[in-house]
DNA sequence: CTGAAAGCGCTAACAT
DNA sequence: ATGTTAGCGCTTTCAG
């Protein structure tokens, strides 16, 4: 009824309790005989091994921490769903700490490290350079995940925002819109900033400037009032990018729901992320997609295969394709 | 650069290594001059205890098992975020399994007593039996949250489902629906089985019998099947409830933009559970909310403060308001 | 290949 | 109130 130790497994099988650690142990070398008769005793047991037991003395919790902000936007829990599959798949396992904006990072890293996890994922959160420091002094790989810091000695995995915003310009161009508006994000996020610097070079580029900017801060209500502050004016935009899919799908309720405007014939509407509901008949969101599956799986690698110490903190970018539906209008034969 | 232990600490100080332990241990015995001592030296070195060691001995990892299925429906990711916050508040934190129906639920079982979590709880999963056993003997406390099983000895945490069905059939009845269909979700849960007969009961009392009755399985693309199926035929329901709003939202898109329908003036359409999305303006569900913070905040009562060895397994169920939007026909002076 | 022994970092008696 | 001591359950030398 009790817990049951490698000690009861060992009396049970007739031999020393370093043989039953040694047959639970990848890549001991036991006897076949030896291996045969402590499996069945442990399983007569129900014996597993302690993995907090373990880590003690290996140093490896077999546990990531993984800091999450919102889980408001769908694409966390879609990332969230994968990445726990994934790390289950090698034996390891995702251990959550909400953070919020204003809660003090500083804080939630240290209760991480209380659990001595062996490397931590940043689901779009933020960090400071302090925090690298304390990481990589306990050596524990970071991966930042949808965030890019500059100056920061973080591993990141994040889609190539320029080029997604520079997409969704070109399909703008080629539709023929002419006042164009973009919706920010938070400011303070990488993926804001590069993919309106992507979208708004390449008008400048065809000579368009934005016609008008608001800022939706990645966030319902505010996005909800940027769209009425946007559409409220005599003249408003024709198009419109917003900078991910959560903020698209608010302002489709206004547009549509609240002001009466069409979509696509009034104005078009495209976002970022490609989120589960992108895809449903409506919305039917034309969209950037962030390939969360590549982008996952390259976050394991960094976690996994790449010796934290030895190298510099590497950024992967994946290319994430224009997902054409029908809230935008579709040029005549555009494709990709 | 390496771990900083109690060890360190206890040299910096000046003091035993076990002295360090008991500033670090609430309720132990130090003298104000001790505690500030070995506080300083602590943090002068950066020391925080592992909380894996200490588990060893206390039997306490702070760790509690959240086993989840999906994570599409908005529904798992709201709760998630209320219990991680809230576990944290009481220095605890989650950690996740991913489980998907066909994934074997004993080995999933196994992997997470492996982390000797000192409590278990299961989103909108099932559990058999047997696996209640093997918590018990390891006293673990187990809750099963938005699922309740008749026989068996969890605790468990849901809304009064049977209520909030017959909620819905009210409603209908006052609006002086004739037609009226339900959409279950999957047969095996409780939660439609008792949405169901709510619904149904209530009906019959009324005199009603269910005009129409499709499966969607809580799952997307059934429930677009099913949609269609009830209405393919000649007549089809004026009102219909589906057993959550996950379904609702994919039935919404078939009836408004692929069979031209309005939504209430064709149909009446009610969902279960309220998530963020059922608010949107795109949606304006009418529908049962699940109270998720009171239910949240039984889950961990049932955690921590009810001795799971001496008592009967809980049963809460949390009464669900009807709120109502405009996707569903509303009688004059309608309330609750 | 196997067993004995040491010890991971910590808490909890047990003395003093 | 503090230090000493004995483990928690496990892995890992080290002998043999």
């Amino acid at each position: 009824m009790a817990k049951v130790t490698s000690q009861d497994v060992a009396k049970l099988a007739g031999v020393s309790q370093s043989a039953v650690s040694r047959v639970f142990t990848p890549g001991a070398s036991v006897s076949k005989e030896m291996a045969d008769k402590v499996r069945q005793a442990a399983d007569e047991l129900g014996y597993r091994p302690n993995i907090l037991a373990r880590s003690l003395i290996t140093g490896n919790s077999r546990i990531i921490g993984v800091v999450v902000s919102y889980l408001n936007n769908q694409f966390y829990p879609e990332i969230l769903e994968i990445l726990s599959a994934e790390l289950r798949k090698r034996g390891y396992h995702p251990l959550m700490f909400m953070a919020s904006e204003n809660d003090d990072m500083d804080e939630v890293m240290s209760e991480i490290l209380d659990y001595q996890v062996d490397g931590v994922v940043l689901l779009s959160v933020n960090m400071s350079s302090a925090l690298a420091e304390r990481c990589r002094a306990a050596s524990i790989p970071v991966v930042l995940f949808n965030r890019y810091l500059e100056k920061d000695r973080f591993h990141a995995v994040t889609t190539n925002n320029y080029e997604g915003g520079s997409k969704v310009a070109e399909l703008f161009i080629a539709a023929g819109h002419q006042r164009i508006g973009y919706i920010a994000g938070w400011e303070e996020t990488s993926t804001q900033r590069d993919r309106e610097k992507g979208f708004v070079d390449t008008l400048k580029k065809a000579g368009i400037e934005l016609f008008d900017r608001q800022v939706g801060n990645y966030n319902y209500e505010e996005t909800i009032q940027a769209t009425r502050t946007m559409f409220t004016s005599q003249e408003y935009p024709d198009a419109v990018f917003f900078a991910n899919d959560h903020m698209a799908f608010a302002a489709l309720g206004v547009l549509e729901k609240e002001l009466g405007l069409k979509v696509p014939e009034d104005v078009s509407v495209v976002g970022f992320d490609d989120v589960p509901l992108a895809s449903w008949p409506v919305f039917n969101l034309t969209t950037v997609r962030q390939p969360a599956k590549s982008m996952v799986a390259e976050t394991i690698r960094l976690l996994f295969d790449v010796d934290s110490n030895a190298s510099q903190p590497i950024h992967i970018e994946i290319d994430g394709p224009l997902m054409i539906r029908n809230s935008a209008k579709v040029p005549q034969g555009y494709t990709s």
